[in-house]
Formats: structure tokens, C-alpha cells, sequence
DNA sequence: GATGAATGAGTTTTCATTCAT
DNA sequence: GATGAATGAAAACTCATTCAT
């Protein structure tokens, strides 16, 4: 029987935590950050606005740890989605399908998380945005650039740029497309099909 | 036929309009809409808060004004730009050109700019971020997808993916790319060659 | 005709300043720094709470420019009284009627006073009680003491200490003699007749 | 006869007393009533806040039975010096001695101390203040004063001022010279040496 | 009896906006 | 038409006190 069961104390405790992170997300993810009050969040998690600061020292560490949660589960995501098979195009074709769950299952999230990896985040004086665009980076550092990498070594894929440059232009693509579909869902049915993405770039990549 | 010429006191209006949005540029850029105060914006652009009110209806309106007008002018340099030559090549040349000075000369502006077209704008109430996003889309749809429609009928460029979707795919290159630059210039140096951004589109694009 | 007039802005300025003074002075004499509130004070002075941020920096300041400016009031009096006599004698007792005038005027001042000269302040960061304190032994040392200095000089007190701790002594009999006229005003005559005080210190004092 | 040993749970209880009470001097002797919380108390005397509340009714009561307890403590100490003597110049000596050992040993506490006796007394609501200060006066009216009152008798003194008077000004001596040791130990030796202090008084009071 | 998590009233401070001058 | 003093709603955060375990 496994033994890192947690004490009812520390169960408890997590479920709190976890509510009021919904209720943050919820609140954060809808209105943004200066336009949710610390009142609100402990309103909508149904606690006194003192538990709040019992679990974050002051609203910009609930912020962070809000977004730096979110973030780390995107990624995740990704990164157990490439690794779900050996076959590079299969994994690319996973890469494209893991981001397309992220944003449809996240739809309003992911407007947030955007702003502080693409946008301007002046939301919380510490480097917040640049950690984040870190770790992101390294998704596709070490992550999807090696499927680049892996898949022109095999002669799968044509040398047309540097592995690293390929991951870059992937998920920019995957982005752009995920956006327009988050735009007007209907008319662009990218999260149906990876390959509407791929395609544009394996025209020039696929070894005849 | 009169000149369009405006009255000393238009004239007047106009650039003190101008020296106000200057100052919350400078502001705005520099610390986010939210920890910018109409006070600061008024010292700075050496007017009363009371000023300010006059030409704009209130905080939101004057950041909207803002964004909107660079807005404007980074879209006017990119389809100026693009109709510079008769040549798709060559259009597309620019295009990647035009998008990298844009970068270049208002690296403060840019990632305010992406905060209401990418991420989450929730400093204004009215729908800015939309708004803007449609006219960018206008861009990608009336001034760079006809590009590469034109390309195609002239039989340089191979039918690889709809015109409308290839310009988003180049589009999101140059934001990737110039994202990257953003972060570390010294060792990205897309901004110089536009080519090193358009090869990977190229690879399968171009008709051999 | 004097020159030195203020702007009727300054002078309103001034005046409103007074005012918020007024209203903090009789709140943090009758109840404490720590349980009067900003809003209590805008309220009693008949502001908005955010104009008295136009006039302090903050609780501390307006607590601070509060405290000096009484203590110096004080002083002065004390000063001039001093210097309201060529008598050595007559200078002593002068030093404790003007202490009687001060303690009498502005009971409930005084409290706050030694609080803050004699007892823990902890109210300001800032080292405003030292400063006080200094201040006011200033007067003791540049004031009171050179009258005994004189007087010995003049043959006519005895050298039964130094100048200075006369003058420590004698003000410590005053702000006790004083004290005890807060408690029980009525059985406590000492504020009517400046002898009752003088005369323990005079006996050993006077040159027969 | 009985003798007056407690059952070993109130040994207990009054050792646990102890400690809240000498975790909270240290606490409010250091920042001031105000700026301690019942946590900090608390944690300093390594009981949980709840436990606080059995011993004390509430902030309020904690404090004011510090106080109580620290006045009395200095009180008794005086008492007991000057009862050591049965010779009236020796009681007084013994008194500024008293005085100065309290002083010297109690340093952190001192200042609260006067704050409660002399200064303004807003921490608690009810009138702590006068309490201690009532306390404090029987030990001039019944202790000191019947020094003076019993030399005077035996014509050691001259009756230079009424006994109680006279107890007042001695302690106020013994007060205005120990804050200057206070402010500035190197410099002001009264502790070491009574007599200093005595002198002043001596000159006039002492029967030739 | 002891604990310490939870509470929420109350505090200081900021700042967009107005309007008398 | 311009000014900037005045406003007061609203925000983040603290902490004495309670009470279920």
C-alpha cells in the first residue's frame, strides 16, 4: 500500500487552496487582475478574506502561483503528449492535438496565460512573465526541437531549418491558428483535425 | 479647390492631443495601464488633469486612443510597405521587413500592443482588444493574402494551403520570431535577414 | 506697509492645514494615536479623507508635523518669558510661570506631549521623541541653565550644583508640581503662584 | 498553621502565566502595545492564542496586568529600600538608590512604564493610567513623605516645605536625573552615586 | 484543557473624476 | 478655456477574538 497519504489537516488544507484558486481563475480569467478585488475571490470561495492571506502571503503570490499552476499543467500536457509515442510525425501530430485540448478545454484561461507570456504583464512586480516564458521555452527546447532534431537524423524530416527554429515556427503556428479559432470557432475547425496545421509546414519539410 | 488646412486653433488642439497621447505612451509602455495615474499622465505631458478631460472622455478612452492610433500607424507601415514592390517575392520581403522595423523602433509599445491582440485586454470595458484584432485581421486578409493569391495564379507559388491561412502562418512567424528577438537581441538575429524567416515557409511553397 | 502678505491661495492653504491640525490635535489628545482613524479626523475637520493626503504624506507625517509644531509652540513661550526679564530671579520665576501658562492651556495636549518626551513612543518610526527631547533640551541647556550661570556669576545664587542640573532639577519640580495640579486641580494651587515651586530649590540656592 | 502551598496544576497554571506575561513584556517593552499582536505573544511564549485568552480576558487585560505586576514589583523594591534603614538621611539615599537599581535593571520597561504614569496612556480603555499613578502616589504620601515628616521631627531636617511636597520633589529629581542617565548613561553617573541627586535638595534642607 | 484555523470589521491609502475659479 | 483642489469610493491587508476539534 502506497504511504505518501497526507493528514486530513493537509488534505483539507490542499481543498481550500484549491478552491480558492478556482475561484481566483475564475474571477482572474474573466475580468483580469486589477479588476478583481481580494473581497471578490473570497466571496466566490465562500471563505473570509482573512484565509485568503492564511494561503498567499498578498494577492500578487496568489497571482503567481495561480498562473505558474496553469502554466505548468499546459505544459505538462504537452510535453506526456509528445512523449505518448516514438514516431516523430505521430509525436508533431500529438504536439499540435495536446495544444488544441489545452485551448479548447481552457478557453478562458488561456487569454490570461497569453498575456503574460506574449503580452505585457505589469500585473505583479516580479519577473512573473519572464519565468514563464522560460519554462515555456524550454518546451520547446527540449521537448520539440528534439523531435525535429530526432526526425532528421532519420532522414523523416528535410533539414529546412534549425531544429529549434522548426519548434518555434510550429507553435507559433499552433497559436495563430488556436487563436482564430477561438475567434470564431465555427469557421475554423483547426481543433478538429492537427493536420490542417501540419500541413503548411511539412509541405517543404517531408522528404519526398 | 481650399486646402485642407486647419485653423491656428485646430492646429493647436491637435498637437497638444498629440503631446498627451505622447506622455501615456511613454507611461503606459513603460508601467501598464493600471499602474499609470491621470496625475502622471498630465505632469508629464505638462497639463492639468483637468486638460485631459477635455480631449478624452476618461482614462480608458485615452488609452483606447492610443492603442488604437499605433495600432494604425504599425498596419499603414506594413501595407505601405508590401505595395512598395509589384513582385510576391519581393511582397513578402517587405512585409517581413516592415513587420521587423515595426519591432525595432517601438520595442516598449509592442508588447502593450500584444496584451490587447494576443492576451487578455482587460483594461477597458468596450471591446478594444477585438476591435483591434479585426483590423489586424484586415491586414492579414485584404492587403497579405492577396499576395500570395496572386503569387499562386502567376504560378510562383504552389497551392500549398489557402492564401487566407498562409498569411496567418507567415504572420505568426515574424510575431514568434521577433518575439524571440524581443528577448534576447543579441543572439536572434531575424530582424537583419528577413529570409531566415521566410525560408521555412519557402521550403514547400515555392514552386520548384 | 508690510510686504510679507501671503496669496489668499497660500492663505486658505494655511488655513485649511490649521484645521486638519485642529481636528487631529483634539482626536489624538483625547483617545491616542493608534485609535483615531484618518477617517475620523477628515471627518471632525470637515475634509475628504484624501485631502488630508494632500497636506501629509501620511498618518505618521501629519502625527509628526503635529507634535513638533505644539512642541515648539511651547517652547517658545517658555523662551520668551525667559527672556522677558534682566532679573535672574525674576527669569526663574518667569520659566515657571510660563510651564503653569502651557500646562494650563493646553492640558490636554500635555499628555501627549510627554508621551512622547518622557514615556515610549511608539507611535512614528521615525526617532520623533529623540528629536523632541533634544529640542527641549536645547532649552534646558541654552536657556534656563545660563540664567543659574549668570545668577552664580552675579553672586547672587549659590554654586550648590551645576548650572545644568539646576535647570534639569528645576523643571522636573515644575512638570511634577504640574502634574499633580492635572490630577487635582482644585486642591493643587501650584499654577497660581510660581513660589510654592522656587521655594524648595531657593532655600539651599539663594546666597544669605 | 496551613501552610499556603498550591496544588501542583495551580503551580502550573501560575508558571504558564508567567511565561505569556514575560514573552508579552519582552514584545511590548520592544515595539510598543500597538505594534505587538496576540500571535506574536503567542508564538514568543510557545502557546497557541486560545491559551492567552484563558489567562486574560482579552489585549487589554494582558497589558494592563503587565503593568500592574511591573509597578508593583518597582514599588515594593523602593519600599523595601527605604524600610532598610532606620535613619531618615540614609532612607532617603536608599530611596534614590532604589530608584536607580530600578532604572538600571528594568532599562526596556521603564519607558512603558513612564508612558502609563506620565505620558499618555491610550492603550488601554480604562483608566490604567490613573490606577498606577494613584499606586504610585501612596508610596510618596506613605512612604516618603513620612521620612521627611519623621526628620523634620527630629530637627535633622528644616521644614523648607511640606513633607509631601518634598517627596514629590525628590522624585521628580531622581526621575529628570535617571532619564538623563537614560538618554546618555556615559555621561551622567547619577546611578552610581546617590548624593548627586540628594545634593541639590540637601543644601536647603539640611539643618546647619 | 489546549489548539490554531477561520473570521470580518476596521485600517490606511490611492486615484479617477468633477467643478468652482 | 484651462486649472488643480477636493472628493470619496474602493482597494489591500491586519489582527483581536472565537470555537470546533
Amino acid at each position: 500500500m502506497q504511504k505518501n497519504r497526507l493528514s486530513r489537516r493537509e488534505r483539507e488544507r490542499l481543498n481550500q487552496r484549491r478552491e480558492i484558486l478556482d475561484a481566483a481563475l475564475f474571477l482572474f480569467s474573466k475580468k483580469g487582475y486589477h479588476n478583481v478585488s481580494m473581497h471578490e475571490i473570497a466571496k466566490k470561495a465562500e471563505f473570509a478574506v482573512g484565509t485568503l492571506y492564511k494561503f498567499f502571503k498578498n494577492k500578487e503570490d496568489l497571482y503567481s502561483s495561480l498562473i505558474v499552476e496553469q502554466s505548468d499543467k499546459f505544459h505538462n500536457a504537452i510535453i506526456a503528449a509528445v512523449r505518448g509515442s516514438e514516431n516523430e510525425v505521430e509525436q508533431l501530430r500529438n504536439y499540435v492535438r495536446a495544444k488544441s485540448m489545452v485551448f479548447r478545454d481552457n478557453v478562458d484561461v488561456i487569454r490570461l496565460y497569453f498575456t503574460e507570456t506574449r503580452g505585457a504583464s505589469f500585473n505583479v512586480r516580479t519577473g512573473l512573465d519572464k519565468s514563464i516564458r522560460q519554462r515555456y521555452n524550454n518546451v520547446l527546447l527540449n521537448v520539440l526541437a528534439p523531435v525535429f532534431e530526432r526526425g532528421m537524423k532519420k532522414k523523416l524530416f528535410n533539414r529546412i531549418a534549425e531544429p529549434y527554429q522548426l519548434a518555434v515556427a510550429l507553435d507559433s503556428f499552433c497559436n495563430a491558428f488556436l487563436f482564430l479559432w477561438l475567434e470564431e470557432p465555427d469557421q475554423n475547425p483547426y481543433i478538429e483535425d492537427p493536420d490542417i496545421i501540419l500541413n503548411i509546414l511539412f509541405q517543404g519539410l517531408m522528404a519526398s
